[in-house]
DNA sequence: ACAAAGATACAACATTGTTGCGTTTAACAA
DNA sequence: TTGTTAAACGCAACAATGTTGTATCTTTGT
């Protein structure tokens, strides 16, 4: 489906910035940061704040998942799966290199499973495992 | 074993500012913002760059760990294990309460296990389960 | 008690993220 | 296609978290 049909079938407007930022993320492994995707537009003029704005939006749409990485910066990627407005399901781990800083989705190779005390209620994780890609081990 | 020696063993000097913190960490089953910090030390008037230097001596120290919250702000606890300097082995997870933002150590509860791709070296991870705790829940 | 090394406190700054509001743009119906 | 309305944008101002530089003070070891 092409981007302005995503965005569409999630009840999002199509606008400019939106499908900007929706062709940055689609089809990457990689989860990135604002200051990432500011980069990506260098020559694009894309509002700073706007940006923050359809992040937000896409996350409460499903059509992203935000990370935190161990320096509490935020890094977002498309979601594969269907999540929903306000129903994400993606429970997969992350990596992040110390090196390159590159943000991996392990979306295939990682097992998560949790047993918490009685009485709480999980709505979701954050986990990120940092060390060094496979490129900058080399 | 006293504060006193506890930092003694740990290469740290002893001032009144570090005695200060690791009391307020001693014990306690959470992770504590600085922010959290400032609140216990409001009466005692701990400087707010103080804190954060003691709080990054004792994490190199292998003293304390920090964990980020979903919101990006770190949180610290006290190392159960024995953590030494530059090798923290506290690879356990927590838990993150969206109603009274508590951080909890989930040290026996959890168990974790990743299965990373070919190349990948693992340093430490990140890992912060969000939702409600057993008060918050009830 | 003294000298050297290290910790503290204050100011200045950087980065990340949020809020308010006037202007522009997209959606939808006439 | 055009007009109306609601939403998104862009700019400024602000807030929160965290870092760096440096002069002063405290701890440590002699
Ligand atoms: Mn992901
Ligand atoms: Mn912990
Ligand atoms: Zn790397
Ligand atoms: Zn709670």
């Amino acid at each position: 489906m092409d981007a302005t049909n995503v965005l569409k079938e999630r009840g999002l407007s199509v606008t400019s910035s939106r499908l900007q930022v929706y062709e940055a993320l689609h089809g990457e492994a990689l989860a990135f940061s604002h200051a990432d995707l500011e980069q990506k537009f260098k020559r694009k003029k894309m509002d700073r704040i706007t940006l923050y704005r359809v992040l937000n939006d896409f996350e409460e749409a499903g059509l992203v998942h935000k990370v935190i990485d161990p320096g509490g910066v935020a890094h977002f990627a498309l979601c594969k799966d269907g999540c929903l407005h306000g129903h994400h399901h993606d429970h997969h781990a992350h990596f992040n290199c110390q090196r390159c800083h590159k943000m991996f989705c392990l979306d295939t190779d990682s097992q998560l499973s949790f047993k918490l005390p009685r009485g709480f209620k999980i709505a979701g994780l954050n986990t990120v495992i940092y060390g060094t890609c496979k490129t900058c081990s080399a």
